[in-house]
This record gives structure tokens, sequence and C-alpha cells, in this order.
DNA sequence: TTAGGGTTAG
């Protein structure tokens, strides 16, 4: 672009700091942004949340909020997806502390946090073990497939049959639209009670649901006949 | 008419 004389802007840099953020390059995409505003190429809300997540995931708390604090003073505008991405750092970090200070701060600046934060929030307190305690805090709220995914993957994990049992319920009455990872989840939760007869069945319900299976579920499957033995039947279904 | 946040096996 620059060899052809094409001046990037604001969309072509944060496309770049995106990227390497991702890739887990958040010095590259902090040296993209030095050079944006050396260039007099504003960034804007959105390139200071794919930095901020280059360094959530990295685990440097600190940093991502030092850019936070900086965002807030040039008069930048945060949003829902700057707090969520914020929010996403302190679940790796494990510092609920901060990621319920957050939800507040969101609270009293009136942004309503969607479901897709929500389940930010639930994913982090449910990988440190505190699964129930997700569960519980968000009793009230509408949840989506995502949540019913998180939720039931976690208690699978934890081999918590009671939990397995209340999420599977809910997710039977909240009607809500099953896609793979849905699937691919409650199958090995249903191996994982025993009830194999379900799982086959699920897995044979698929397509009718308009999903085809993928590496995951045959994997999931082969698995859980392995680990009882039937070695036939997990041929049979590959 | 371009860019940003969440969930799956082993």
């Amino acid at each position: 672009m620059v060899e052809r004389g094409i001046k990037p802007d604001t969309f072509s840099y944060t496309i770049l700091i995106d990227g390497f953020s991702k890739q887990g390059n958040v010095e590259k995409a902090v040296g993209f942004l030095k050079n944006m505003l050396k260039g007099g190429v504003l960034p804007n809300v959105v390139t200071y949340t794919a930095i901020i997540s280059g360094f959530g995931k990295k685990g440097k708390l600190e940093e991502a909020f030092t850019l936070f604090k900086e965002v807030k003073n040039i008069g930048i505008e945060v949003d829902e997806f700057m707090y969520a991405t914020l929010i996403h750092g302190a679940c790796v970090k494990r510092d609920f502390d901060c990621v319920f200070h957050l939800l507040d701060e969101m609270e009293n600046k009136g942004i309503k946090p969607s479901i897709v934060t929500y389940n930010i929030v639930i994913n982090g307190l449910c990988k440190v073990g505190r699964t129930s305690e997700a569960d519980n805090i968000f009793k009230q709220l509408d949840g989506d497939i995502v949540t019913y995914s998180t939720l039931l993957h976690w208690y699978t994990e934890e081999g918590n049959v009671e939990g397995i049992f209340e999420i599977k319920g809910k997710l039977e009455e909240a009607g809500l639209c099953m896609d793979v990872v849905a699937c691919n989840i409650l199958i090995k939760a249903l191996f994982s009670i025993g009830a194999f007869e379900d799982a086959r069945a699920l897995y044979q319900a698929m397509p009718g649901m308009g999903l085809s299976a993928d590496s995951v579920t045959y994997c999931t499957i082969i698995d859980g006949y392995c680990k009882i033995g039937k070695i036939e039947e997990a041929l049979e279904e590959g």
C-alpha cells in the first residue's frame, strides 16, 4: 500500500493491529499504533480494543488497564466491547475482584452487559472450578446456547452429575436452536453419565436439525465408546 | 461501506 502511495487509514491499521494482537504479537501491534499516531491517523475505540485484547490474552492486565485509562483520558467513549475485552483479560488472570468491579463500573455508566459479556464471566468462573457459583450468580439471566454449552461443558469436566441434569433440563426447556458445539458438549455429557443410547440418538438426530457432525463429534463418540470398552460401536460410527 | 468481545476432543 505504502509503495503504491496509498495512505493506510484507521481501518487498515486496525485490521493489522488486530491481526498481530490475535497472533500474540501485541508488541508489534503497539508498534503500529505508534506509527498511526506519528502519521496523524487517529485510532478509535476499535483500535484500542484490539490492543487491549492482545494484552489480555498474554496476561498483561496492567498494560491493558494503563491503555484503558489513556483511552478514557483522550476522551474516547468506551463501550461494551472494550469492557468485555478487559473482563476477559481479568478472567485470564483469575482476578475476579477486578471482573466484578468492571461489571459495576459498566452498570454505573449505564452500559448494559449483553449475554456475550456474561458468558465471558461465566466461563472464567468455571475455568477456576467455580461452576456452580457461576450457575447461581447468573440464574436469573436469559442464557443463550453458549451459556448453556459452557456450563454443561464444565459440569461434565467436574463430574457434577446433578449439574449436568440441571443444565440439560434448562437447555431443553429454553428451546434454543442447537449448534454443533452444543451437540458435541451434550453428547460428551451424556456419555459421562452413562446415557449411551441418548448420546447416540442425539448424534443421529443432528442431520434433522440441519447440523453435520464434525471431527470433534466423531472423536467424542469414539472416545466415549472406547472408554466403556465398546470398540465395535466406536468402529461402526466411524 | 472495510475493523473489535464468549463455548467444543485428546
